[in-house]
DNA sequence: CGGCATCCTTCTGGATACTG
DNA sequence: CAGTATCCAGAAGGATGCCG
């Protein structure tokens, strides 16, 4: 990046970046969405199985949370008993990069938490 | 951490994104990140400047944990009065592509909201 | 199955003041 | 300048039970 933009200061990034948190907050949210995003669609109990210890409580608050950022689209599946299906909206898959660069790093870090013991 | 292990499915790389927001977890770790990153150097006040809303106590908090996952480095100046830098470590580098895209994405978001309205 | 309601504990984080 | 210390409100989040 040329030098005159460090002249002119980062806070529009860094604010940005800020912004993008601002939609992704919480312990789960990233976990939810990368669940949905690996499998196209996935309903509730399978959300629920992915990801390794959140509470159906917190499942349900973070689903609905993500449902009016609308990178989630909810839909109800007329079963017996009710099964409900989530998948990534057209929005919600421009978020797919960026899962797949922290399940990169993740795997890596992992990798060098252990090397380090 | 946990240590948990899986074999089936899309669990690894869930849990790979679930261990990367374990160490960028937080309101404020990811943009303290960016900032330092940008910068390539900075100095705690600074970088209090750069977090929009961020408190002298919660940045003095996150630096701590991100320098302890080594993913910055802490240098006291013998400059009087003293004065810290802060900067990436090689690893903690390793975060810049995520941080790019996330300021994208963020970018991309903030417009997306302004539209809707 | 896919939640919601309630209770209750822990954690988060703001405000303010102080220190070397 | 670069933090610490303390106080305290409110949010996060776990456990459990209930419901259509």
């Amino acid at each position: 990046m040329a030098d005159y933009v460090c002249a002119v200061g980062h806070k529009k990034e860094i604010m940005a970046v800020h912004d993008a948190m601002d939609v992704l907050n919480g312990k789960w949210k990233i976990s939810i969405i990368s669940s949905i995003c690996y499998y196209n669609k996935r309903r509730f109990s399978d959300i629920l199985s992915d990801v390794n210890g959140i509470s159906n409580k917190m499942l349900s608050k973070e689903l609905k949370e993500l449902e009016v950022n609308k990178l989630i689209k909810r839909t109800v599946l007329d079963t017996q008993p009710v099964t409900v299906q989530y998948n990534l909206t057209e929005y919600g898959k421009t978020l797919q990069t960026i899962i797949n660069n922290l399940a990169d790093w993740g795997i890596k870090h992992r990798q060098m938490i252990i090397d380090d013991m």
